[in-house]
DNA sequence: ACTTGACACCTAGCAATGCTAGGTATACGA
DNA sequence: TCGTATACCTAGCATTGCTAGGTGTCAAGT
């Protein structure tokens, strides 16, 4: 898969994966990488930069684990729980445009 | 819908279109609003560019019209009609990892 | 005759974003 | 002790869709 087809679809992953529970972000892409079948399997370098993003935009609040390992653990905030919701539809919307065009 | 969602995917759609039958470059902007029922409302600067892209990367062949307006008419080329098939596979992949991780 | 709008093409520069490639550091098993 | 996995980070690059501007033709309304 094209690294391309991701742009624009990766802040809603991350979103909907950490609405499943604060998770921290190497923990992030191992999940994107199982639910996805090993599909998606994406650089730190992708992932680091998106979470930070999405914190700068409320979506995501961030704190560092008090025990083990450095760990920077994510939650959905409010905001970030409504933007999921748009997300998805607006994912509906537009995979199903492209199914038409494509067809 | 945000303009981002579209990145990586719009070629495809280009391509998709064209593979019905040659078509000049506003007719295929209208093309695709017509196929996605006025979503996919595109502006000039996006899909005229694009066509040179996949007409410089040897997907799309060009000519000027004979008679009428002034107009380029694009058709598929061969390796544009490959790959449009691994465009609509990638597709096929690529919607269902997001579906997987959405769900 | 003039004006408006649709048709039809083009491009420079911007903004967003995923990736590459590099760095740091800890923990654990061979 | 040495490699591998864990865990974080960032600068700079390449791609790409969009904004905003430009040119010109043609048909219809006033």
């Amino acid at each position: 898969m094209r690294p391309e087809a991701l742009k624009g679809h990766l802040d809603a992953l991350i979103l909907a994966v950490v609405s499943s529970g604060p998770l921290h972000g190497y923990a992030i892409i191992e999940e994107l990488k199982q639910r996805s079948g090993g599909t998606l399997a994406l650089p730190e370098g992708t992932v680091y930069p998106a979470l930070h993003r999405l914190e700068a935009a409320g979506l995501l609040a961030s704190s560092w684990a008090e025990k083990a390992r450095r760990r920077r653990v994510y939650r959905l905030t409010a905001k970030g729980r409504r933007e999921l919701g748009v997300r998805r539809g607006e994912w509906r919307e537009f995979s199903t445009v492209v199914e038409a065009v494509l067809a």
